[in-house]
DNA sequence: TGCACGATGAAC
DNA sequence: TTCATCGTGCAC
């Protein structure tokens, strides 16, 4: 398999979120590797789209994402589930891109079609925000499976209050999979 | 120090 | 359509 390092994740946000669908999300614990295909994204440009927690500048909870490329940020939602973002472009930019399904390929067992239940299957949690992906234990790798694929661009999910950046078209996931959280 | 609310998911 | 559940950010 082959690992995705930081510059691959230090590029436009856009194009991140794309090239991540079709690839796999490994995390290992305890001798176990829990692998999982990216089947729907989102992007989140940065301090000037109103969708991202960027948009208000950088505070302790979204610190992450003003750092490095290739790190994970993971925070709380509703107090119950966890949601998973990879950290784009170069530090400072506030941009991430947030997973929002995953196809199960290996030790994954539940639902994983949201964010919320993609973390929970995949065992990831608020401990690992900050995480580096380059590293060994939670990272993203390109696949075996050469196929290709379609991808619909659609607008986000639950971002309402977001005003004009409601309708922007960047949320990606791959057409006719079974796996992606909702049409 | 208090409080309104959220990048969700599941039940009713 | 409503609710569970709690950390975060901002008002007071």
């Amino acid at each position: 398999m082959q690992k995705l390092l930081q510059p691959f994740y230090d590029r436009d946000t856009v194009l991140v979120a794309r090239d991540l669908l079709g690839k796999l999300l490994v995390h290992k614990t305890a001798g176990k590797a829990r692998i999982g295909k990216i089947v729907e994204v989102e992007a989140y440009l940065g301090p000037h789209d109103r969708a991202s927690h960027s948009s208000k500048g950088p505070t302790p909870r979204n610190q992450v994402m003003f750092g490095p490329p290739g790190r994970a940020y993971i925070y709380l939602i509703y107090g119950i589930y966890c949601c998973m973002n990879v950290v784009t472009e170069a530090p400072g930019h506030g941009s991430a891109v947030l997973l929002r399904a995953v196809e199960p390929v290996q030790h994954v067992t539940g639902r994983t079609q949201g964010p919320g239940l993609l973390c929970k299957a995949m065992h990831i949690d608020r401990l690992l925000n900050g995480h580096d992906l380059t590293g060994d234990t939670l990272y993203i790798a390109a696949s075996f499976d050469a196929r290709p694929i379609t991808i619909v661009a659609k607008p986000r999910v639950g971002v309402a209050y977001a005003g004009d950046w409601v309708q922007k078209p960047l949320r990606f996931y791959i057409r006719d999979n079974p796996y992606v959280s909702r049409k």
